[in-house]
DNA sequence: TCTGGGGTCCTAGGACCC
DNA sequence: TCTGGGGTCCTAGGACCC
């Protein structure tokens, strides 16, 4: 018998600013962008569960968090506290909960920052399984003063929607039996990989709940996403045999930066691509690699069209210089007419690595 | 609502080779 | 010279996830 589990942590930036920061304790807290007074620009990364009563979640614009706060502030309720965060705070942390899972468990998947997959189906038994799952949880709450929520399934899918349904500091646990009848009434969007596309498409379809979508067959879900389609359709009904894969080797290292003006100074925008150049080569070390084969360039507009450039070299490269070089040789027709016919200013510039070693 | 930065995976077309 | 099929690599774009 397979038993998988899917580690959760709680609010993740939001919770380590709180435990770190003991003068926020209940206060709403927002990390992510910069507000400047609702002129900034980017996302909420994390808002912790009172900001969360504000409406301030994942991925909203931090202009909108901002005035939800404001909003909530001339109501009486305290202002939120907004952090721009540390990723390399957030990061050592991150490794130390990895690394208490991991004396729980033989085979850990880490899946982000603050998610991970664990196969406890040598225990046998599911009692045993949840015995492992409570200590893990406790463990990490005595040691780093922080919760996770953790699900338990028959596979990595069961076991990732089950951690989310019960947060914060959950334990849901789901047998092999009842998978089907747990994912139905669930939204089609509780499957990892349907997004607002997907979501839209079925929509057209009558799908809107995963038991809905149980109505289609795998030759219509064939037609209208191809080989995902397969997927979802094992997935709708809570079968899904893939693997977990202990450690994964990074495929690109890239870096983005999105102005605080758009621009099209030329001046300005071939500085912030070197730059971002300078700041690849510097991470391959990182990650244990030290050359690359393939360059791209992400540029885009005010009005957000996006537009790659790339280039593979005939061998791999260790040279900055030709980072550099290669960058800017796939940017500069932005900067005439060839690529940019309307002169649209630049909101974002971007440099990656693919194929390193 | 006016949309970050870090990534992964998939698709489709074209070049090229046998 | 008017032309198949298969395979691989490269490029560009897009969906999705945290």
């Amino acid at each position: 018998m397979r038993i998988i589990g899917h580690l959760d942590m709680d609010a993740f930036f939001a919770s380590i600013e709180e435990r770190n920061n003991p003068r926020f304790k209940g206060l709403p807290i927002v990390v992510g962008a910069d507000p400047k007074d609702g002129a900034g620009r980017g996302v909420v990364s994390t808002a912790n569960y009172v900001a969360r009563e504000y409406g301030i979640r994942s991925a909203m614009p931090i202009t909108r968090a901002w005035r939800l706060s404001e909003a909530a502030r001339l109501s009486g309720r305290p202002a939120s506290v907004f952090l721009s965060g540390s990723w390399r705070t957030y990061s050592s942390v991150s490794r130390r909960i990895m690394d208490i899972l991991r004396t729980h468990v033989a085979t850990v998947q880490q899946r982000s920052v603050d998610e991970a997959y664990f196969d406890v189906s040598h225990t046998g038994s599911l009692s045993e399984a949840i015995k492992i799952c409570r200590a893990i949880k406790q463990e990490i709450k005595s040691r780093e003063k922080l919760t996770a929520s953790i699900g338990l399934g028959p596979n990595k899918l069961i076991a990732k929607i089950a951690s989310d349904y019960d947060k914060p500091d959950g334990l849901t646990v789901i047998t092999e039996q009842d998978a089907e009848s747990f994912l139905g009434p669930l939204t089609i969007r509780a499957i990892p990989g349907i997004g607002p596309k997907a979501e839209q498409l079925l929509k057209r379809y009558g799908v809107t709940t995963v038991a809905d979508a149980k109505k289609l067959s795998a030759d219509q879900l064939h037609q209208l996403f191809g080989a995902w389609g397969d997927t979802m359709y094992e997935k709708v009904r809570g079968r899904d045999t893939s693997p977990l894969r202990e450690s994964e080797t990074a495929k690109s290292i890239g870096h983005n930066q999105t102005f605080f003006h758009d621009t099209l100074s030329a001046n300005f925008l071939l500085t912030k691509l070197t730059q971002a150049a300078e700041e690849v080569f510097s991470r391959l070390p990182d990650d244990g690699f030290t050359s690359f084969r393939t360059v791209v360039i992400t540029v885009r507009f005010a009005d957000f069209v996006t537009k790659t450039r790339a280039k593979t070299l005939p061998k791999s490269s260790h040279s900055l210089a030709e980072l550099r070089h290669v960058a800017v040789q796939l940017f500069l027709p932005f900067l005439d007419y060839r690529e940019n016919p309307h002169s649209k200013l630049i909101r974002l510039i971007g440099v990656r690595v693919e194929k390193i070693e």
